[in-house]
DNA sequence: GTCTATAGTCGGATAGAC
DNA sequence: GTCTATCCGACTATAGAC
């Protein structure tokens, strides 16, 4: 890696990085072209052949880049987790903070395009193993004080989870006016709730 | 609509949408050109602008076309559920017919393509409505006999489902190996087991 | 490391013959 | 309705000056 000077000034790896993730949220992935890129980020396009080798290289390696950085970020809040409900809320604000910087629209974006690309889909994969693991863990805090814990398979359950925040958030951007995303963040909130309160009742404790 | 002709061969405007959606399913939304999808179909590229006027419009048309039929399909089966036992293996078959015809994967191909695409968008979730109201109808006879009815919203609860769905199958093609699709059935079939015995012990009938 | 310029390819779309 | 031929713009990637 290279060293980093002590400026305000990101270095320019850094600068094509994000200028690609956010072209890939604003244009979407057949929009995101070298030229786009460079134009959005106010440098030339040939810096990209020259750091990276090709677009598509970029790209898998800002993927990584946002994945490590949105994963370190939410599993300090994983870590917090002590119920379903606190799971929902977390999953609620992740959500909302992705209406500004679409960093899950992001991987919904490399996901699509990567279906059809045999090695990008392995490379995805192994890159979304952070976020699987983040709802594992999350989980995991969550059920620690239920009695479901005996019962609910964490992996499965992590695995469900993100799939149904990556469909949430592939249908939300379809429009986002008409997006029923709060709605269904209320609806499991009151579920957890629910959960929290009835289970018990009927489960022994383990 | 153009007339049917008593023959084997599809028309020439069916024969187009069929290729649009092999070439959406194999190549992605990325690889879908008017070549690549005259290549597959056999035919000429300028049919495609001939009968449809631009490839979005194909592609719009081809969505449509697709849904009808699959919403049609499974309305049928989803009007047969009678506990949530019978909504998780109804998705579970769903997914197990997608990976041969990709009808699914189709449809967030469309979907991922169209999120940065305002009419775009709007146009595909005005035609997705049909899915969730699949779902709805179906949820609303897995609780017909359980007193969780009056507690769980159907439409969110619906669009929820739907959401989980479609990330299962971006994540499912990433790598189909190492899909864990099956698994995650497995488990909802479990919970769906267990809320359907231990509810009616904790809710008084409605 | 960053720039300009350009080669070479592929894409959407159309004109016009049949 | 279907074909051939083609225009033209946009793309990736590279060569080479600075």
């Amino acid at each position: 890696m290279t060293e980093r000077k002590k400026t305000n000034e990101p270095d320019t790896r850094t600068r094509i990085v994000e200028a690609a993730l956010e072209t890939l949220r604003e244009e979407g992935f057949a929009g995101t072209t070298a030229r786009a890129i460079a134009a959005r980020g106010g440098f030339n396009q040939a810096l990209i052949f020259y750091h990276f080798g090709s677009v598509a290289a970029l790209l898998l390696e800002a993927f990584r880049a946002t994945s490590e950085e949105q994963v370190a970020k939410y599993n300090a809040a994983a870590a917090e987790v002590g119920s379903l409900s606190d799971l929902v809320e977390i999953a609620r604000r992740l959500h909302e903070e992705d209406l500004e910087s679409g960093a899950v629209t992001v991987v919904t974006q490399l996901m699509a395009a990567a279906a059809s690309d045999p090695d990008a889909g392995r490379a995805m994969l192994d890159r979304f193993e952070g976020w699987i693991g983040l709802v594992e863990n999350a989980l995991r805090g969550a059920l620690a004080s239920n009695p479901l814990a005996a019962l609910v398979p964490v992996r499965e359950a992590g695995y469900a989870i993100c799939a149904m925040f990556l469909g949430i958030e592939l249908m939300s951007r379809l429009d986002p006016e008409r997006s029923e995303a709060d709605q269904v963040f209320a609806m499991m909130s009151a579920m957890a709730q629910l959960a929290q309160e009835l289970l018990p009742k009927v489960l022994p404790e383990s």
